[in-house]
DNA sequence: CGCCCTTTGAAGTGT
DNA sequence: ACACTTCAAAGGGCG
């Protein structure tokens, strides 16, 4: 969301947060799309503190010319993304390759971990995860190679980088794919509101899948599984990845029957894929949906072996715990970033030979933000029908329930974070993203990318959140900001959600502005409120300016407001530091 | 061994 | 309504 309002995410965040956009580089990647991972690596490695920006603007046109893409209705994007999957259908059946022009990575998007994403002990290596989540396909899952990844065009290396894997003989191919193993379920009893039954996405009425029915989607059989592809595999991890994985045993319908739509159905089908979908083989854990998501504390350990063949061994439920091990720690579903993340690690890693992860998100952050909005609405979509399905499949969950399992954080700095401590403290927050000049270059060379925000309604769909359409309204002045914008925040003091969004950008955000708000007479406006619109207003009317194009109207007003707010602008003083 | 770092986003709590 | 916090993934670094 940060980035564009009112593209997809600005409906899940608030306007805000568009604002709280830290503007690191985008253009920069942009112009250098070729620019290898390294270069990145060296920037936030030599930067992490300094990173000057360019303010190239060629990012700009492109922007622009994509905004107007996403202001389409959600229908329309809901009929892209259906197209897609026709597509990538075809491709399959074809037996090509299928390169998705338009979002290589999604076939593998959440395969990425063969463990179960939500659960807290992630078996594999990460080599292995590696090479899963890029090759899986090729397990010795038959028909899986027509499905070989999309994203074929990884390098080479990546797969190299893991060994084969093998399949215990009576395991099946992909057995290793499903991470939730008994032994991270506990035991429960499956959610009420899951029934076996699956609506029909037409009627929306509860019937009973057929085997007919499910193919050529549902594989029935282990051994059909490869053969078949689902239509969404491409959006899906292939076939076998799932953020919430099953267990071994698998449940009948993985999810068995969540209120299923079409587009859920769809997502479930995936995600459980086939060999979800497969009869319990034996050991099948019968008293829950063993969820990915669901993680026993006491499961902590032993990564190995038990994923590689989590089915075979049902292990009977685990003797009784404690009270509090019996409650499944159920993970938090990945948010769109963290999905590109978890697609887009290895591929990373494997450029550069950065392993730190630390840095690694810092390239992986900047490019999300050079992603175009489809891209990353595709994620949002993606972050949003997890959620829905993870809602379903734990009605009662909140977030909340989670809360303090992990040890507590830094946080503290954030109170004490006064500028001055906070510059040595968060150095590299403050260094890294408050470069100077660009903040203030040009608002309107960031023009070109807000300009598109006017649309909004490109924004349920790039953000699943979907508050949004309301928001987008609103928001779209500060959506207009990408990241750029997001330094001009700095400019004002724009406490508030700018800094919320983020701890990190939060603490930095909040102390740039405060810093400046110190150092130079600014503006002080809440953001996503109506002051902005106000702002705006009076600033365009102190100039007197008339703006008949709307996006001249944007850029201008940028301009002006820019300029009336934020003296620093002109001159690319760094109030920061 | 276990937390930190780092990213964005969602969702929680707190004011 | 807004501000702030926590957690989600990941894996090297570090005490």
């Amino acid at each position: 969301m940060p980035q564009l309002n009112g593209g997809g995410g600005d409906d899940l965040g608030a306007n805000d947060e568009m604002i709280s956009f830290k503007d690191e580089g985008e253009q920069e990647e942009k112009i250098s799309e070729n620019v290898s991972a390294e270069r990145d690596l060296d920037d936030v490695k030599s930067s992490l503190v300094n990173e000057s920006e360019n303010n190239s603007s060629s990012s700009d046109s492109e922007q622009a010319e994509r905004r107007p893409l996403l202001t389409r209705a959600d229908t329309e994007s809901y009929e892209k993304t259906r197209d897609y999957f026709h597509e990538a259908l075809r491709r399959q059946q074809d037996g090509g390759f299928f390169k998705s022009p338009h979002y290589p990575g999604y076939p593998f998007l959440m395969i990425p971990d063969l463990t179960n994403p939500y659960l807290s002990n992630g078996s594999l290596s990460p080599s292995a995860r590696t090479y899963l989540q890029m090759k899986w396909p090729l397990l010795d899952v038959p028909g899986s190679a027509g499905l070989k990844d999309s994203r074929s065009p990884t390098p080479g290396h990546l797969s190299n980088k893991v060994p084969v894997v093998q399949h215990a003989p009576h395991v099946h191919p992909l057995t290793p794919l499903i991470t939730y193993s008994n032994e991270h379920f506990s035991p429960g009893t499956p959610p009420s509101h899951l029934s076996p039954e699956i609506l029909d996405p037409k009627t929306g009425i509860p019937r009973t899948p057929h085997p007919s029915e499910l193919s050529p989607y549902y594989p029935l059989s282990p051994g059909a599984v490869g053969s078949i592809a689902h239509p969404l595999s491409w959006f899906m991890p292939q076939q076998g990845q799932h953020m919430y994985s099953i267990p071994p045993g698998g449940f009948r319908h993985p999810y068995p029957a969540l209120a299923m739509n079409a587009s859920m159905s769809s997502l479930v089908s995936s995600r459980f894929s086939p060999h979800m979908v497969t009869p319990p083989p034996h050991s099948l854990h019968q008293t829950g949906i063993p969820h990915p998501a669901i993680v026993s504390p006491a499961i902590k350990q032993e990564p190995g072996g038990e994923h590689i063949s989590p089915s075979m061994h049902a292990k009977s439920p685990v003797p009784p715990k404690k009270e509090e091990d019996k409650k499944p720690h159920i993970k938090k579903p990945l948010n769109a970033f963290m999905l590109y993340m978890k697609e887009m690690r290895a591929k990373v890693v494997a450029e550069c030979t950065l392993k730190e992860s630390a840095a690694i998100n810092q390239i992986l952050g900047r490019r999300w933000h050079s992603l175009s909005r489809e891209e990353q609405a595709k994620y949002y979509e993606l972050a949003r029908k997890e959620r829905q399905l993870h809602s379903q499949l734990y009605p009662g969950w909140s977030a909340r329930d989670n809360y303090g399992k992990r040890k507590k954080r830094k946080r503290e700095n954030k109170p004490d974070s006064k500028p001055e401590d906070f510059s040595i403290r968060s150095k590299k927050q403050c260094v890294q993203y408050l470069p100077s000049e660009k903040m203030c270059d040009s608002p309107a060379s960031s023009h070109g990318s807000m300009l598109d925000s006017p649309a909004t309604p490109s924004a349920a769909l790039a953000s699943p959140a979907a508050p949004a359409a309301t928001h987008s309204e609103q928001a779209q002045p500060l959506s207009l900001t990408t990241k750029p914008e997001g330094r001009m925040h700095h400019h004002f003091s724009l406490a508030g959600k700018a800094s919320g969004s983020t701890s990190s950008s939060s603490s930095s955000s909040s102390s740039s502005s405060s810093a400046s708000s110190s150092s130079q007479p600014t503006i002080s406006i809440p953001i996503g409120t109506s002051a902005l619109r106000w702002a705006i207003f009076t600033a365009v009317r102190a100039t007197k300016m008339e703006f008949s194009d709307p996006r001249a109207t944007l850029s201008q007003f940028l301009s002006v407001f820019s300029i009336i707010t934020c003296p620093c602008i002109n001159t690319g003083k760094n109030e920061e530091l």
